[in-house]
DNA sequence: GTCTATAGAAGGATAGAC
DNA sequence: GTCTATCCTTCTATAGAC
């Protein structure tokens, strides 16, 4: 039952692979999803994974290597921009449409203990994460908008776990995600209360 | 009453186990920390770790029961006050106070996948999360309130990821943080969101 | 590209001595 | 409360056939 014709196209073997494996690792953990468990649910073997991937850990940045470029993208399409509100804009518009489109995505990226150990060897990353942290914390680096970057940014994945959330309608809710963001991310006026 | 049933406190010992695979847990991930690790760390041996506890789940809920307490009592608290707004500012500040108490046990309660797996069994976390919903939702069951709740929460132990952030001047950071909530959290008062 | 078979390490958990 | 020793399972990874 070797590979008859009318399976995948050559090439999408891998694709497959990434989808299943991003799905589990959602779901329960890069470290409680095992190779077996990811075979198991292709219908393949656990020796096929080996084909596409030398090692686990080739496979977990294989993942979620578009959601790299895909960062570095948001990236540079807010350095374009002049002015530091409407990059934080790109940035807030970029991350939500980010988040709905895959939040399983987004979610091991952001928050799975094992690629958080992981990531941060990846320097394309760090070049990343630093350029949007200048964005944010502008010329004057304050250190205050990198938290309410950091809570907008790690919470958005929290924020869909709710399966009422997950039910609302997609458009209002992606409107509301960018709301949300504006109000995180305004620039502080240091001493008015709210006016 | 979040203590898992049929167990006792008992003594040092279980408290520094506590101390010690909490530490790890946030570190590496529940999945990514065996029980020889925390022995090692101890300097004990794997199966002294078995007086205290019989299985791992139950190291795990005993190491994250007292969040559950604290995170009932914030919600009894905000019932006992009048008026939406101050409820929920008195969520605010409570979690505020929690993770700045201890990141690592917010962190590992809201994002690991492990716990975020073996939580929804507790019926206590169950009732205390409808509460806490039914509060900043309100009266008109705004669900779009929920999600701003939802991203406050999980995105507060990610804001304090960062090394610059975590040297931040602590009352300040209070500060800022519920900041963060209360823009995030202010009542929509509006009849469409895209504004 | 996929298979069977298996090596080798590490994991959770138990038994029984002290 | 802690130890040594051990059991059984599961894990990553490799070898070699098809």
């Amino acid at each position: 039952m070797a590979t008859p014709a009318g399976t995948r196209p050559r090439g999408e073997g891998r694709a497959h692979l990434n989808e299943v494996a991003l799905r589990l690792f959602a779901l329960r953990g890069v470290e409680g999803t095992s190779l077996q468990d990811i075979a198991a649910e292709m219908g393949v073997s656990k020796a096929a994974l080996y084909y596409h991937y030398k090692t686990k850990d080739e496979l977990v940045l294989g993942v979620i290597a578009p959601l790299l470029d895909e960062l570095a993208q948001i990236v540079e399409d807010a350095e374009r921009h002049r002015g530091r509100q409407a990059r934080i804009d790109v940035v807030i518009t970029g991350m939500v449409r980010i988040v709905l489109e895959s939040q399983s995505w987004f979610k091991v990226f952001m928050s799975d203990p094992y690629v958080v150990r992981l990531l941060p060897e990846q320097t394309a990353l760090r070049q990343s994460w630093h350029r949007l942290a200048d964005l944010v914390t502008g010329p004057d680096h304050d250190e205050f908008m990198k938290v309410a970057l950091l809570c907008f940014v790690s919470g958005l994945p929290g924020s869909l776990r709710d399966p009422q959330v997950a039910a609302l309608d997609r458009a209002q809710l992606r409107d509301y995600l960018v709301e949300c963001g504006r109000r995180l991310l305004q620039t502080r006026r240091r001493t008015t209360h709210a006016g």
